[in-house]
DNA sequence: TAGGTTTTGTTGATTACTCAACAAATCGTT
DNA sequence: AACGATTTGTTGAGTAATCAACAAAACCTA
């Protein structure tokens, strides 16, 4: 492979932070190309060349975070769900800003439908159809059934300004994963 | 005056602070064009297309702080020679990193002779040969005179670890040419 | 909803940067 | 003084970024 140009790395960094940058004093949709470029100091022209518009850099910054998430599900791959989802709601926590953004503006289309894919994913490897508690159940039914759950109470939780914390969230989403998977 | 491409202002930012970034960490001379080029995020043969060679760099970066010097002698011109050598010794001990390299290493041949013609240039309009104490001296031998001392008493402080503080050395500069003109 | 203003996305010509490769110069040991 | 290793400065081909200019879309707001 490849590896990148250095130019790419650094015009690509500059933009995205750039956006988060802006992101903590304006609202999303309210963030201009032209202001992403001055923030970034580069030319407006060169955010097209990686992105077709803003929604896709978003995009590509999501899949970024996605990707972030999936790893710490490797790392919590022996915790139990109330342990593991700790670790995933500090990381939420530690980039509110990013995913509330993320979660509230029509800006991020996709995130929902990416971030339900790395669930369903990830609850994949735990579910059990054939001895258990789940035994006889269909496999897709109980995926698609506690992922939408997961991904349901992350989105209230944002929307919702975070009224509580990632603490009680971790704890009381993960009673109820650990009671339904073993 | 076309302005200058981003490009160029990014590249020779980035270049500068990487040498006083690595300045901090060791002797310029054992700064490799490549340790400057890795610190500065960028290739080895974009600092050639700024600067001939790092000491050419370095004369660079001396004749902003040249300017900035004569900038600050501007704003000094209604005080006494005292009131102003103290923002000028402020400056030196503000980017004492800098200057004290400079006047240490072989690294930058120049400095020593810009530094002196900004001080004989901005001393030239302090003199007076026609009326007062330097009534029928000869104006070029003064200002050579009290340059050179002035050039020589940085040189001495900086070469010796600035022994004294920088007000100290105001001060005592201050007086000996508050002295010698009117 | 008609008006002017801002923002968008694209274009083409130009310039700066990248990268790998090279020979020559310098450095550091022995 | 001779050795290998590092650093230097340069080259050429390829790519990314810049800038100005443009029409079309989206946006106020009166």
């Amino acid at each position: 492979m490849p590896k990148t140009d250095r130019r790419i790395a650094k015009s690509q960094s500059a933009i995205k932070s750039a956006v988060l940058a802006l992101m903590s004093l304006k609202n999303f949709d309210n963030i201009t190309i032209q202001d992403i470029a001055d923030e970034a100091n580069l030319n407006r022209g060169t955010i097209y060349l990686h992105y077709t518009d803003k929604y896709d850099l978003l995009d590509k910054m999501i899949e970024e975070h996605i990707h972030e998430l999936r790893v710490l599900c490797h790392v919590a791959s022996d915790m139990t769900f109330q342990e593991g989802n700790y670790i995933w709601y500090e990381y939420f926590e530690k980039h509110k800003l990013f995913f509330s953004t993320m979660l509230d503006s029509k800006g991020a289309p996709y995130f929902r439908k990416q971030f339900l894919e790395l669930v369903v994913e990830e609850f994949g490897v735990e579910v059990n159809t054939s001895t258990g508690k789940n035994k006889g159940l269909h496999e897709d039914v109980i995926l698609q059934f506690f992922a939408a759950a997961t991904v349901g109470a992350v989105e209230w939780w944002f929307k919702n300004g975070m009224p509580v914390s990632a603490r009680i969230m971790a704890e009381q989403t993960g009673i109820l994963l650990d009671r339904n998977f073993d």
